[in-house]
RNA sequence: GGGGGCGUGGUGGAGCUGGUUACCACGCCGGCCUGUCAAGCCGGAGGUCGCGGGUUCGAGCCCCGUCGCUCCCGCCA
């Protein structure tokens, strides 16, 4: 390889290499025989230089050329020219120029190409994922993989410079009740314990606070026995972050700080800080998401005013048993079809809703009427209701009349949905967002008990302290979540560092004092030296660059991911082990079927 | 756990109301070609239509089951 080493790449050169004897390292991209003169395009990282074996070239050279296909690897010596003025490519980086080889040297075949790289139609992701690195090998890949690195790099570079140091924590703990599943790693010397993957570094970081690093992060490996989605896997990875002697506010700052010179380094995006703050209750109510697509301007509207004095039972019944009626307006939808109308109930169904009440909104003599569908019980309301929710003549409203999360996250689904069909998201923009003041409780009513919101370190706001037991329902922790586009970018809380305080919060989710010191004493215990007061939050670096790539799914980020089966289709996990391997851990396999 | 979509030569797609030899593009193989750059032209190979049943004179198409991928609900603090 010695004597064949680049001297240099392929997306560099350009007319001012005019003359320059160099060996390039790349792969075949495509190839142009003319029988006569042969051109090859040949690609690697940083870009693609056309080369030429002219008809004339000496001693087999044009043989060879002809004899390369898609994909082999090599090595090209040759001089630097400018093509001929007709023929530059002004589409191409290199386009002015090309390369004359000399010699070409055959560094590795390669077998037909299951699929091509870079072709206008892209392979189905299972094949993609079989053949990982062959899908590697195209810029759009090696766009997105860069960009990754850019963006961990602006973390790590900020964060450092403002004082805060990188700790990595193990990934073999013992299995915490964090929400999720845990994956468990038997342990050969201590037969029948178990080691767990840690869901986050969240206990690990707080005893960091308590070891005075007051200010932390890590870009750490999450896992999480769950099922995937295209924004989700059994293996993430995110931003972990914590800090000492701060108020949400500090946190707030420092991440927003953090993703303005990751997106100015990595995109050359301003971002306006400092973002958007939102309830959940406002978010909720307002886009019908905890997480909301703010890049859409339609906005769900309250119902209930008008709902209570409709002569409509269904909305009177609905009001009556506690519940809500939310309504949304589609501008333009008057013209919707009745099947476009029964798509849109099947999507408010998915998330519980019973049915999708609608109205189509027509101009009048007097202003608008309306039409169709449950309009006959508001006709004697029309002003009303249309300046209740702000429809114009040509819209249709549509209502959900449920329990207020049913209510609010159905027609949040059907925003969404409608937006998707109309192309109202607009692309190239980013819209961040705080959502805050979550409940710290939340009523599990399988089980009839109070459970943990977020998590049971979570700090309830100040103001709720005092009657935290009377009524959790209504505690709301100092809990927030960063959203971007539709996406839960960051989940964080100011956490509890107050011994008794915690003690009261286990008793309320039901966490007698004797489990939680089975299960977490070692943090309780940290707890009893003077532990400051401390939050944090942590960013999923894989949604970030999704995000950033303007994608829709965290495998088109992740080198190596995972389908939504948890299986990794290029070395085939999970897979089987041998038996003596199992032997060793005293594990046996039983038939669960 | 539940629901929707998809599965057709190596790849991406088409295939009408069930009808004779399953179509197109790219790739692959052979030939021609001295300026292309998604090169072009000519020729060729390549398919148990995911799998298993069923309905039918006849199934890529309809029905049932099953497997895989994917999207969504649940789940994921």
């Amino acid at each position: 390889m010695e004597q064949y080493k680049r001297s240099a790449t392929c997306g560099e050169l350009g007319a001012h290499d005019d003359g320059r004897k160099v060996t390039l390292n790349g792969w075949v991209h495509r190839t142009r025989d003319h029988g006569g003169v042969h051109f090859f395009d040949l690609r690697d990282r940083y870009g693609i230089m056309q080369i030429v074996v002219d008809a004339d070239a000496p001693g087999g050279l044009a043989d060879q050329a002809a004899s390369l296909k898609l994909e082999y690897c090599v090595a090209v010596i040759g001089t630097v020219r400018m093509r001929p003025e007709a023929m530059r490519n002004r589409e191409m980086q290199t386009g002015e120029i090309e390369l004359a080889a000399e010699q070409i040297v055959l560094l590795a075949k390669s077998d037909t190409l299951p699929f091509m790289i870079e072709d206008r139609s892209d392979a189905k992701d299972e094949l993609r994922m079989k053949y990982r690195y062959l899908d590697l090998r195209s810029f759009s890949m090696q766009r997105k993989i860069a960009l990754r690195h850019e963006t961990s790099f602006r973390i790590r570079e900020f964060l450092t410079r403002h004082g805060f140091l990188e700790i990595e924590t193990p990934t073999m703990i013992r299995s915490t009740p964090e929400g999720a599943r845990d994956f468990l790693i038997p342990s050969r010397l201590h037969r029948g314990k178990f080691y767990a993957m840690p869901q986050s570094p969240q206990l690990f970081k707080q005893i960091l606070m308590v070891g005075g690093f007051d200010k932390y992060f890590q870009i750490a490996h999450c896992f999480r026995d769950e099922d995937a989605r295209g924004d989700r896997q059994i293996e993430h990875t995110q931003i972990d972050i914590e800090m000492s002697f701060v108020s949400k506010e500090d946190v707030f700052e420092t991440v927003e700080a953090m993703l303005a010179h990751v997106f100015s380094h990595a995109l050359g995006v301003h971002l306006q800080t400092p973002f958007k703050r939102l309830t959940y209750e406002e978010a909720m109510n307002t886009y019908g998401s905890d997480k909301p697509e703010l890049r859409v301007g339609l906005e769900i509207t309250d119902f209930a005013a008008i709902a209570r004095e409709s002569s409509f039972q269904v909305f009177r019944a609905a009001i009556a048993d506690g519940g809500a009626v939310k309504a949304l307006v589609i501008p333009g939808g008057a013209e919707y079809s009745r099947k476009r109308i029964t798509e849109l109930e099947d999507v408010a169904k998915t998330y519980g809703a019973k049915g999708l009440a609608w109205m189509r909104v027509a101009p009048g003599e007097s202003g608008a009427v309306l039409d169709g569908g449950v309009s006959k019980f508001f006709s004697d309301d029309t002003a009303a209701v249309v300046r209740a929710v702000g429809a114009t003549p040509g819209d249709l409203i549509v209502m959900v009349a449920d329990s207020w999360r049913i209510a609010c996250t159905a027609l949040g689904a059907v925003r969404l949905d409608v937006a998707r069909r109309e192309a109202m998201i607009a692309r190239g923009t980013f819209e961040f967002a705080w959502v805050i003041d979550f409940p710290l409780f939340e009523w599990n009513d399988d089980e009839q008990k109070w459970d943990a919101a977020h998590h049971m370190f979570s700090m309830p706001q100040e103001r709720f302290v005092e009657n935290l037991e009377s009524d959790p329902g209504a505690v709301k922790g100092d809990l927030y979540d960063l959203v971007c586009n539709g996406f839960e970018l960051a989940s964080g809380s100011i956490r509890i560092h107050d011994p008794e305080l915690q003690r009261r919060v286990f008793s309320i989710i039901g966490f007698d004092e004797q489990e939680a010191h089975r299960r977490f004493g070692f943090l309780l215990e940290a707890f009893q030296y003077g532990p400051p007061p401390h939050g944090g939050i942590a960013p999923g670096l894989d949604r970030l660059v999704m995000i950033m790539a303007e994608e829709t799914s965290i495998r088109e980020v992740i080198a190596f991911p995972k389908n939504t089966q948890g299986v990794s289709l290029m070395d085939d996990s999970p897979a089987e082990v041998d038996p003596g391997q199992l032997a060793e851990l005293g594990l046996k396999i039983i038939d669960w079927t």
